[in-house]
DNA sequence: AATTTACGTGACAGTTAAGTGACGGTGGCT
DNA sequence: AGCCACCGTCACTTAACTGTCACGTAAATT
């Protein structure tokens, strides 16, 4: 198996360091963050395959992030694991509902959390969740964050792939350009309406961009805002 | 899973804000209210799949509500399930006899309360769940914003799409040009009543456009209005 | 049958919404 | 630092839809 990456957020540098050492003695690769923004960014760019959230952070405590990564459509199925404080039981109950996936109280064994990093990997990766989706030639591979048309990649950026992602997860179905904010950039991210636009021409570019032309599989629904469909598909 | 609405119906701010976190992880889309009157209206306006209702309210109590939406024909399908405190199993007792479906006492924890929205959900939609409305092989798709007729989609304005989705909500009826300004476009809007006939003949020429003509499914009632009616529907 | 009234229809121009190209800013990477 | 990719926003263009009119046609009224 190819190794997993696994995000540590804590703002404390010891902590950090000894999580690293343990992770990378089990054959994990580690990214690191001491911060929420830098966190939440770490997260979409690298997509890590489990979050290790401490709770107290500087800069708004660790519930917000989880609130942030479970709110959004493309990384709410990401485990994490929160690290707590022993004394705050409350802040668990707190966040398991929120939707952590499993907390592990400090101080740890570093062996113990290793035995549930490895138990949600298995869940996640075992579970009924699909890698892949896919539209006749038109092939998103969430793995490796690629997109194939007819068995060859083509390039888009970031947003570009969780917007496609989104779609083609919720396909006939028309959105406003308010709930692909939610969706796709998040909740509480504050950008234009018309920037959802351009990201829909740079992705109706990407997808003419192959051999075979996916763009109009992104319909414009006047008035409203946008459909991925694949009815009315022509063949050939 | 297509997302649903779920009308929140809590005077504490709090709770609200808790609930609605949980549902949006959840996947639900969410409406709020903190009292009876703009409950009601939400429920008419938006026609939520499931209500979340708090019993104790300013301005009467949460079974005056439930009362008004079971003696409802057309509202009385919608799930409802009562939020109570838990001291009050006498309320219980007296809301599922006026028709709630389910209850939940608090504190309670969100996983549940989502299980139970999902189990009533599951029963009153029963199979697959898509917001449509059919007359024939003329389909309606509020979901995607689409008309079919045979199985193909057929194009037209945002507010010939309106003025259908209307029509088809409210068959074998009769409305005036200012009745149907209201409704379609709007009250406090002001357009000249023969706007209605263009747009009315927009209508038809769409529903000619298929395989099949259900131009006449909307027939003008002379010094009235207009009129959607399956009613003397020819086979063929 | 002539007249009046209401609705149907095609065309038109103003308005609004979406498409598009460009630009400055940011952050990562070398 | 310098380069590169990408993001968000803007200004402008293009396309689509809207509301209204003028005129044609059908139905009621006389």
């Amino acid at each position: 198996m190819a190794s997993k990456k696994v995000l540590i957020v804590d703002d404390e540098f010891s902590i950090r360091d000894m999580l690293r050492m343990a992770l990378e003695i089990a054959d994990f690769e580690c990214l690191e963050a001491d911060n929420i923004q830098d966190a939440h960014r770490l997260v979409v760019d690298e997509r890590p395959s489990i979050v290790l959230l401490d709770w107290m952070l500087p800069g708004g405590s660790g519930i917000e992030l989880l609130r942030r990564l479970k709110r959004n459509e493309t990384t709410a199925e990401i485990p994490v694991i929160m690290l707590t404080a022993k004394a705050a039981e409350d802040n668990v109950i707190q966040g398991l509902d929120v939707g952590a996936d499993d907390y592990v109280t400090k101080p740890f064994a570093p062996r113990e959390l290793i035995a549930r990093i490895k138990a949600l990997l298995r869940r996640s990766v075992g579970g009924d969740d699909r890698d892949r989706l896919e539209i006749d030639e038109l092939v998103l591979d969430i793995d490796s964050r690629r997109i194939f048309v007819a068995k060859s990649p083509i390039e888009m950026g970031p947003t570009e792939f969780n917007l496609l992602q989104f779609f083609m997860s919720h396909p006939e179905r028309a959105y406003t350009r308010n709930q692909l904010l939610d969706h796709v950039w998040g909740a509480n991210v504050y950008v234009e309406e018309r920037t959802v636009d351009v990201h829909i021409r740079r992705l109706r570019k990407a997808l003419q961009g192959g051999v075979k032309d996916y763009s109009d599989l992104i319909q414009t629904v006047r008035g409203t805002g946008y459909r991925f469909s694949s009815k009315g598909m022509v063949a050939g």
